[in-house]
RNA sequence: GCUGUUAUGGCUCAGUAGGUAGAGCACGUCCUUGGUAAGGACGAGGUCCCGGGUUCGAAUCCCGGUAACAGCUCCA
């Protein structure tokens, strides 16, 4: 029997050996270390008894696979362990997923936090009996008796679900048995470092019509340090919380009389959004962006045009009237209003295409529980956009706009951190989706084809497109690792249509334009959310609120501390002034910890000299200068975008 | 919307077997005029989220709201 391994090296064996046995003749650190493997691309077990010629490969924690059967295991000990401490509790699913695993559990009585201690305890003992974990493969049938046997109702649904022909396995551990498709590490003694990490309610199957079930979130690691190391950088990453950072750093704020996901922006938060809006409109208006200005709401006729009416009246704000007065809501979307402005008048191909743009104030009623700090607001501003183009100017306009987003992206240093997604209808979603498989398939064919001509990296949505169209989204992760869209560009076939709108083409013919709604920086509260992530609340330069503090030494140097601000102000530089009476040091920190990106400190010295001393926020004290010379530091960073 | 957690001076939090509360920071006044991350003294500041109920008495117990947080669901 000649086995192949990964690095293309044969072995030959004369019977028939488990990939354990296996990674040891390899060698015997390897079977140390060795979790699972993949035999012919499939996924095994260190049990996986190897009988003919095959491509063989171990894996280790180090692979995403093997950390996902280790994960794996350790979901089976905690469920174990659950059903010990609660034998009545249910099991549903209990899969891995980044950076660690969950399960869902329906409890006869709820658990709360302080039930971890019990629950982490349990499994320790588990793992210290390192029971031997048994892969069995049964019958349909057998499957459904034995789990009837054990009272697991929603193990029956998934095993009904399962295609009928395809073999079930159970895994066993001690008196636990649990349904899955494995594989399995070979005993509950290999998990060696794990933690419980959180506690929630997840709908049975992700659907919100089904019983709410607790999921219990934990991790699992090979190495105590790397766990250690990985709940550090959990908190770490909680410091730059853009919802408690945003806050502390008086950037927004929230009043309950105000009103759920409805956000105060405070002069910083102001300022940084004007900033922003002033950046991404001057960029657009190089790019042959047209301005329009247009009202936040219209009465019902207009979205009853474009569909939303039908579609979302419920998650729009619709205001309340008196009879005989038109029913008016407020706008969740800007595409109908710059619709009408495009059908003001005939329009040739001679004018196509058009780019019109907005800074638009939008309104959607999330539900209750959806909002999230800046992320996931009830009104928000969004950088909206719609391209009125012939079908000849599709592709190149449709770059031109992934071109600004990636432009704007790289101004202000998240183009490394955001990945692409083609999002699609799902054919079988007909409440959701404009039924009409043609149109679809013609519009995402175009996107495609652009897509891949650009040779653009992305991953597939089903189910993920607006209901007129595919779209191209633009995805960031928060410090949660929850991955929302920051930008979106979208192909319309319909909107055109129901809006009846047209140009006269070369032969005086009425032509049908293709409509292109485009984002060239998302919303800009998401945006300022991402930021104060990225960043943790310490700007850029060129996008800082306050770009530079002057500080007063003693009262004599007021005077000069004051006029230097001035100075600055006259430039364009941001620069404000610290003429209290406390000591320098207090000055200091105080801006460091505003994240104030220069200091200029003016004492007796400086005031003689007719110079400043430069402090920055990154680097301390960088010693004394003149003004225009300091002007001149930052205006290339400023000029430069430098993060 | 659902599950869970939470709500005490501007902020971060402590506290009370049910008898109307405290710290640090911030704020104000005064002293201090100090050279790169907190100088000192004194002072003011609270319907203990809101509304009901139980009680002689509720910030504390019960019920109902509102808001914040995490997750689920949703996201034109």
């Amino acid at each position: 029997m000649k086995i192949t391994l990964k690095d293309g090296c044969v072995k030959e064996f004369e019977k028939t050996l488990s990939v354990f046995e296996a990674a040891s003749t390899i060698s015997e650190g390897l079977a140390r270390v060795a979790l699972a493997a993949k035999v012919d691309g499939e996924l095994v077990g260190l049990n996986h008894i190897l009988d003919k010629d095959c491509a063989l490969e171990i894996l280790t924690f180090k692979d995403e696979e093997g950390q996902n059967v280790y994960r794996h295991t350790a979901a089976h000990i905690m469920a174990q362990a659950v059903k010990n401490i609660y034998p009545t509790v249910r099991l549903a699913i209990g899969p891995t997923i980044k950076n660690g695993f969950y399960y869902d559990f329906d409890f006869t009585s709820p658990i709360s936090l302080e039930d971890f201690d019990l629950i982490e305890k349990e499994m320790q003992a588990i793992i210290k009996a390192d029971l031997p974990i048994e892969r069995i493969s049964v019958t349909r049938k057998q499957a459904l008796s034995q789990m009837k046997g054990y009272g697991e109702s929603y193990k029956l649904e998934i095993i009904a679900d399962l295609p009928e022909n395809e073999n079930i396995t159970l895994y066993k551990q001690g008196n636990f048995v649990d349904l899955c498709r494995g594989p399995h590490l070979t005993s509950t003694g290999k998990v060696k470092f794990f933690k419980l990490t959180q506690l929630a309610g997840a709908y049975w199957r992700g659907d919100e019509k089904n019983k709410m079930l607790t999921r219990i979130y934990g991790t699992a690691f090979d190495k105590k340090s790397d766990l250690s190391e990985y709940i550090e950088k959990l908190e770490e990453a909680k410091k730059r919380d853009h919802n408690k950072l945003g806050r502390e750093l008086g950037i927004f704020m929230t009043e309950e009389n105000i009103g759920q996901g409805l956000p105060l922006l405070m002069p910083k938060g102001a300022k940084l959004m004007q900033i922003l809006t002033r950046f991404v409109e001057d960029e657009e208006e190089r790019r042959g962006y047209v301005l329009t200005r247009t009202p936040s709401m219209a009465k019902s006729d207009l979205y009853k045009i474009s569909g939303h009416w039908y579609h979302y009246r419920d998650k729009m704000f619709v205001l309340e009237n008196k009879k005989d007065e038109d029913l008016l809501a407020l706008r969740p979307m800007t595409c109908p209003f710059q619709y009408m402005i495009y059908k003001n008048g005939l329009k040739s191909y001679r004018d196509l295409p058009i780019r019109y743009g907005e800074t638009a104030n939008l309104f959607r009623k999330e539900a209750s529980g959806e909002m999230h700090g800046l992320i996931r607001i009830r009104q928000f501003t969004l950088s909206d956009g719609h391209l009125i183009v012939t079908p000849q100017q599709l592709e190149e306009e449709f770059k031109g706009c992934l071109d600004l987003s990636y432009y704007l992206l790289d101004c202000l240093g998240l183009k490394d951190d955001v990945t692409f997604r083609f999002s699609r209808w799902d054919p079988l979603d007909t409440e959701k989706y404009i039924n009409e498989p043609k149109m679809w398939d013609m519009a995402e064919g175009i996107m495609k084809n652009i897509l891949d001509h650009m040779g653009l990296k992305y991953k597939e949505g089903v189910g993920e497109a607006a209901f007129y169209g595919p779209k191209l989204d633009i995805q960031a992760t928060n410090v949660f690792g929850k991955e929302d869209t920051i930008i979106t560009i979208q192909v319309d076939m319909f909107l055109a249509e129901k809006f009846d709108m047209s140009y006269v083409d070369q032969n005086g013919e009425k032509k049908r334009p293709y409509i292109i709604h485009r984002s060239s920086i998302g919303c800009y509260e998401r945006t300022i959310a991402m930021l104060i992530e990225k960043y943790a609340g310490a700007f850029p330069v060129w996008m800082s609120p306050t770009q530079v503090r002057v500080l007063s030494l003693t009262d004599r140097n007021a005077d000069i501390a004051k006029e230097t601000a001035a100075k600055l102000s006259r430039l364009g530089i941001r620069a404000e002034v610290d003429n209290r009476n406390e000591k320098i040091g207090y000055k200091i920190r105080e801006a460091q910890l505003e994240k104030v990106p220069y200091m200029l400190v003016i004492g007796d010295k400086e005031a003689q000299d007719g110079l400043v001393a430069v402090r920055s926020r990154k680097d301390g004290d960088a010693g004394q200068m003149t003004l225009d010379k300091f002007v001149e530091k930052i205006r290339y960073e400023i000029d430069n975008f430098v993060k």
